[in-house]
DNA sequence: TCCCATGTAAACTCGTCAGTTTACTTTTTG
DNA sequence: CAAAAAGTAAACTGACGAGTTTACATGGGA
């Protein structure tokens, strides 16, 4: 079965970059097909339909990106130098071209589609991951935050805004070193508003 | 020249939502002119093809955008205050539905053209006139901020990842009770970490 | 080696869509 | 009012796309 996976694999790079140059209703099948080198019969014999491969590839994506998620608090670690893990924790994927380009791809449908939106955000829930970090920092004693969701949402909202959206419309992603000063610029101001003092 | 220019609107009309609900490549110039209550031969009159169209819509929006953004800083005036006024000059547009319906059909086909999206941005230039703004409170002494252009940033990424990224997704936008507690919270954010304790 | 699941190429159906054409009516204006 | 400008309805052209069908090839497990 070593070919039959192989085509699969094919056939999803290709459907990623069309979908990601024309959009769902912009690509082709017959173009697909061309693409990953596969007779358009075998294209349907792996996905009943545009949308079964449509839905297959964002399911790869929520997959991968998930991957990416995994940050848990240590107390006893000076608190700056655990935030910017926390950072880290996003700044990986967003310095990530393949992730990246899966991203705007997927953006472009979920626009026009609530539900799918709905189902993607259920599989990228990176705010509650954050929140609960935050509410971690609180019990020890490190941050002194009111409303811990409005802080996740912040800290978030502070790397976006510089290393994410921007990039949503240009070729490049943000550079490591980018990433860095996003990140220590983020920690100070979330410091400057939250710190207790404590390290 | 009345009935023209009427009819010219409800084609505009009819194409934001068309756009809209579909997409570019989605959008049906069949659909527009019955949604126009328009024949089809009449939107050909007034615009040579289905991208003219698209065009001059994205025209409209930018046109309608640009017109928000004034904001200028007074010195002599609280310097909180000021910044929540720097804050609405953003928040008017983000709880508008009608700009933001517009913004949200541009984006999708922005993330697939470069060009169009260096366009809009061009027209869109918020961060600097935060920039401006905040260039003005540096050299009046009411805040710090070692580098303007980070700071503008910042700001906008504040209001924005809670006020507009998020309802991108969904349909309602954020309403003025929402947007006012979003940018109090900002603004705190920003005093903490940039304020020089001068009012 | 045989067989069947899988792959291939190419033609075909049927629907849709951008844009045009035709024959006619309404509105504006000189 | 008369003619020019703009609008209308409906049929038409040519292209393209999703998904199917047909007839044939191939490769890996029994």
């Amino acid at each position: 079965m070593a070919l039959a996976e192989q085509k699969n694999k094919q056939i999803i790079e290709a459907a990623i970059a069309e979908f990601q140059e024309k959009g769902f209703a912009g690509a082709s099948m017959d173009r697909i097909s061309e693409r990953a080198q596969v007779s358009k019969r075998t294209v349907y014999n792996h996905f009943e339909s545009k949308e079964a491969l449509f839905k297959a590839i964002t399911e790869c994506l929520a997959g991968r990106v998930q991957s990416y998620l995994h940050v848990s608090f240590d107390p006893k670690a000076p608190i700056r130098d655990e935030l910017i893990r926390l950072g880290w924790s996003q700044g990986k994927l967003l310095t990530d071209p393949c992730a990246m380009s899966m991203v705007k791809m997927v953006l472009g449908e979920v626009l026009r589609d609530p539900d799918l939106a709905s189902h993607m955000n259920k599989r990228m829930e990176m705010v509650m991951i954050i929140k609960t970090f935050l509410d971690a920092t609180v019990k020890s004693g490190h941050l002194n935050i009111p409303d811990t969701l409005t802080g996740a949402e912040q800290f978030l909202g502070l790397i976006k805004a510089r290393g994410f959206y921007p990039k949503m419309f240009g070729e490049a992603v943000a550079t490591h070193e980018e990433m860095e000063r996003i990140i220590e610029e983020t920690v100070d101001m979330f410091l400057s508003r939250y710190g207790t003092g404590k390290a």
